[in-house]
DNA sequence: GTCTATAGCTTGATAGAC
DNA sequence: GTCTATCAAGCTATAGAC
């Protein structure tokens, strides 16, 4: 069984896994038609037929890479509606948990915002704004659960979730092209406690101690 | 003078302007580098000749496109240096300024976009970042101004920064990508004064009814 | 000068041996 | 699962007709 096998005693996932991280790097520096299967297979060290016996063809292996990620994102979310604590616990938490996940596929994330914001390139469609729309509806639902339980102000729980998600967002996209900047989670914390005290009544400020 | 002249009534500026919006239009949807030359002047209703008259190249009509809109942005910036009133309205002033400007220039906008987050496409160099910069020391100056003057609370005015610069850069990017989800100037505002309150002290929120 | 046809290269994709 | 060898479509450049 493990007779000529030695690179694969981990089996397949090595040689997968090193397609999908050369092909992002490399869809993420030169863009996804400027991007050929040649060249990524080299960079992998592998032959054509591999690409191709893995993931199809060249939409199938940066299609794995997006759905990928998103798959991780829904897990995210599916997570946070279980989640105990308070409305500020948990919106803190989600906010955390999904900087995290960003940061941990930051090149991915690179290329996302390429194909979300660049021209044209013939990249095969794929519905981005589905996710932000969830992740929209995750703070909104968490806000108003808030409200309800007089942790937050009675006002505009859209107003409350776009301030929350400007914050999020302005974190990413600094560690994306800034990462020096230091916009790390620990800061992301500090400022998101800047707009829950904002957000929050009187009695939860007490109790919170929100400073 | 006036003879063959119709269309020039109102001087060149007309065949200027419209060179440049064209070239913006055709720059965001196909890319820099797959718009051609041709394809601007065929859209402006004028010949080759004319672009190089005004433009030099196609470079300098990107350029111009570009610096055209920082141009004003600058001159924002200074003027809000010489803004009367308290930090907090001074921030207000300098975010909805900010926001409208990016509105009234929302398709060169999206070309910067698409040319700062997008793939390579040989475009002319140009330093954004030193405009995030200048942005972000306004911003930061004046939180500072509020600090001392008893107006925000003693604490980071970086932190305090990132969530103002979160909520404008959120607005602006929802307009890119979501004009219909209506987050306009109104909302921006109502947005900004929940991170005022949170980060204002009790005298501030009692004296400016912050609610 | 301008146009067109074609040679030659690059690209995504596959067949079949091992 | 991976390789060698090869294909068909599309692009660029240019030779050569007009």
């Amino acid at each position: 069984m493990t007779k000529k096998r030695m690179k694969s005693a981990s089996p397949d996932i090595t040689v997968r896994e090193r397609l999908l991280s050369c092909a992002t790097e490399l869809f993420t520096r030169k863009g996804y038609t400027a991007t050929t299967v040649r060249e990524i297979v080299a960079d992998a060290g592998v032959t054509k037929p591999v690409l191709y016996y893995y993931f199809g063809n060249k939409e199938g292996i940066y299609l794995e890479l997006i759905r990928g990620a998103f798959a991780k994102f829904d897990a995210l979310l599916d997570a946070s509606r279980n989640k105990q604590g308070t409305a500020t616990e948990k919106l803190l938490h989600l906010s955390d948990q999904t900087f995290s996940l960003f940061m941990e596929n930051i090149e991915v994330a690179k290329l996302m915002y390429s194909i979300y914001y660049g021209p044209p390139q013939g990249a095969p469609f794929f519905d981005f704004d589905r996710y932000h729309l969830k992740f929209h509806d995750a703070i909104r639902r968490l806000v108003r659960e808030g409200i309800r339980q007089g942790e937050f102000q009675k006002g505009s729980a859209e107003d409350m979730m776009w301030a929350i998600l400007g914050a999020v967002n302005v974190a990413m996209e600094v560690q994306l092209c800034h990462p020096e900047m230091g916009l790390d989670r620990r800061r992301l914390g500090r400022i998101l406690k800047i707009i829950f005290r904002g957000i929050s009544t009187q009695r939860a400020i007490q109790e919170e101690k929100l400073k």
